[in-house]
DNA sequence: TTTAAGTTTTAGCTTTGCCTAAAAATTGTC
DNA sequence: GACAATTTTTAGGCAAAGCTAAAACTTAAA
């Protein structure tokens, strides 16, 4: 059971997505949803993947991923997220270009290449949206205390390691602002009117961006 | 007329390989078999790609690329080379292990991606193998005056470049020896006798291994 | 020139993965 | 508990790209 085709692996992975933070199986309209499908499709899938053994699916009753299921959606998270951090730190493209890049990049399957491109590129823990980096053996490491910047308070030096939206218009929001992953600033102070925050150099940050930023806090 | 699928690329490129050399059009059964598919297959692919107006094709008489058609080939070979190019560069992959790799990267169609991996790579223009990479406006640099490792007198230093036979089973029996792109040798004697050379610290090289070499003599 | 051999095309089938429309099951409301 | 609204599944189609088998064409030889 070691090849599913490049959509199956869409669905997995869209399986595993969809699983974490919510408890129970996933709906068949969630899933396709999420992947801009139509029902019929996902749920067609859903069979064909609970013959393979890699999904439980009772019918109405939505879907979950079984081990070695979950061990697929895995390695193709991996292979997006390192081709991610590929695209974003070796090639210099910003944050919002590369996922629909890597998302062709990810159905390369070939253990060599990418063993070889995790090495190249230094075993990265993280993605540069600051997501964990699934390792080869299905493992994955516990996301860094990561707190959001709008709980910083004067005085306090943060580096942006993620961010809690990841949508087009909130990152080409942050290119705008010229927030980019690994920027370290510090906060001078805090507007009790409004929640926004002036950044020394960066003039002020609204609430609404400190709430989607994931910071480590400078020791 | 901008995309073609993964398929029609296949076609177009192989078509392109095998005009090179050859004169007139190309048989349907040479390209079945360049494909490895059979000639039913080919002969229906010809049809659809003629309707594209990619392909000139009259029945029973073989294959041409149009300009458009060529076109679409030269960007799908600059991708294959440039992805063998960082695979053996970058990642440290033996010159017979990529292709089949540079093979799935190449369908990859994004012409941000393939002209940041150009920079990033330094713009070459040969790839592993010592085969011109097509430049992004589609023209082809000249090759090099390359001979083969077989034209060399005693006393000659050369660099490989490139091979005349890239089997995987050359390519490995050449890793074997230690001979990679871009060593440098000299060559000590020529032995009448088999055509064979003795070459400074590396033993003798057999004539079927020298005439296969492309190397640049250096001055 | 006729025929045999080889090549190419056509016709028709298969699989994958998507779709729409209709049927079936579930859920929530009165 | 019944029924309307929603969700999910089934049924049936379509397109791409491969295949086999058979028909059509070309070529080469007797």
């Amino acid at each position: 059971m070691r090849t599913a085709s490049s959509s199956r692996e869409d669905y997995l992975k869209a399986l595993y997505v969809l699983s974490t933070g919510a408890e129970g199986p996933v709906s068949t309209n969630a899933l396709a949803e999420h992947l801009s499908m139509r029902p019929a499709s996902a749920s067609g899938m859903m069979k064909q993947l609970a013959e393979a053994g890699w999904v439980e699916h009772e019918a109405y009753r939505g879907a979950s991923l079984t081990p070695s299921g979950e061990r697929i959606a895995l390695d193709v998270i991996r292979r997006h997220r390192l081709w991610e951090f590929f695209l974003v730190e070796r090639l210099g493209f910003a944050w919002d270009e590369v996922h629909n890049l890597a998302e062709r990049l990810e159905h390369i399957e070939d253990a060599e290449l990418i063993n070889r491109l995790d090495d190249y590129l230094g075993c990265p823990d993280f993605d540069p949206h600051g997501d964990p980096i699934p390792r080869a053996d299905g493992t994955v490491v516990d996301a860094r205390p990561l707190r959001t910047a709008s709980q910083l308070s004067p005085g306090e030096c943060a580096v942006v390691k993620g961010v809690v939206d990841s949508s087009d218009v909130f990152l080409r929001h942050l290119d705008a602002l010229g927030i980019r992953l690994g920027i370290e600033f510090k906060v001078l102070e805090r507007h009790e009117f409004d929640g926004s925050a002036s950044v020394e150099g960066q003039g002020i940050w609204t609430l609404g961006v400190l709430e989607n930023l994931l910071v480590v806090i400078q020791s």
